[in-house]
DNA sequence: TTTATATTTAACCAGATGGTTGAATGATAA
DNA sequence: TTATCATTCAACCATCTGGTTAAATATAAA
């Protein structure tokens, strides 16, 4: 219970450590798109992309609607969230701290007179 | 140079992908920390702590400053930075989908009477 | 100088990753 | 039915990853 959100981030941020990955992410930004059009670019079998996909799937950035015989992928950015809030709280934490050292600095100004 | 970017963000986020290395920012998130206190909550060796570290600093999440024989290792948020914003433009673009959905619905409603 | 401490380096290993090709599956079109 | 099309699966391979241990380096303390 306590490491599923551990194994999540684990698998985001390594779903997210892949150009391909994050292009293909980036070529669904604003439509869904099938398998077949989200490999179109890329110089690489569909097998390939295929398991790019599944990776990103098992991440939970995408999902999938499988329809006939054509698979239609869009974003999900609750795991895209997910991410940012882990990054946000360290990036906050160093913004406070120069608050912090500001303010120390604003005070030895004030008792310089 | 118009690769630099994406090598970069490869790195930053193949680093975050490993627990451990999350959980050596996260131990230095209030204050600078030597590489044998970083090590020491983990049951592993120092070699590896040493390489997890390397890992981040290639990374430029993190800084490190030699000192005598023991190096001080901080957070460097720039690096965290680049991440967040690389996610928050799908964040935002998937939102801003979400607000037209919702003014459609209000037009569509306003057209009702 | 000798010894202890902090850290990295080198060599190694098992398992994961990112690609390939060729065959399999399953839905649509002729 | 028979092709054709969209996609996955399986087997394979080279390289990367995350760990180990043992030795090397470099500073500090006795």
């Amino acid at each position: 219970m306590v490491n599923h959100n551990k194994d999540q981030l684990n698998e985001i941020f390594h779903a997210l450590s892949d150009p391909t990955r994050r292009e293909i992410i980036h070529s669904m930004h604003q439509k869904e798109k099938t398998v077949s059009e989200l490999a179109q670019p890329f110089d690489m079998s569909l097998a390939a992309i295929s398991k790019h996909i599944k990776v990103l799937e098992r991440a939970k950035l995408i999902e999938r609607s499988v329809n006939g015989r054509t698979h239609l992928c869009s974003l999900n950015t609750e795991s895209l969230s997910k991410a940012t809030e882990w990054l946000q709280f360290y990036e906050k934490f160093w913004s406070n701290r120069f608050d912090l050292l500001e303010k120390e600095l604003l005070e030895a100004k004030k008792k310089e007179h």
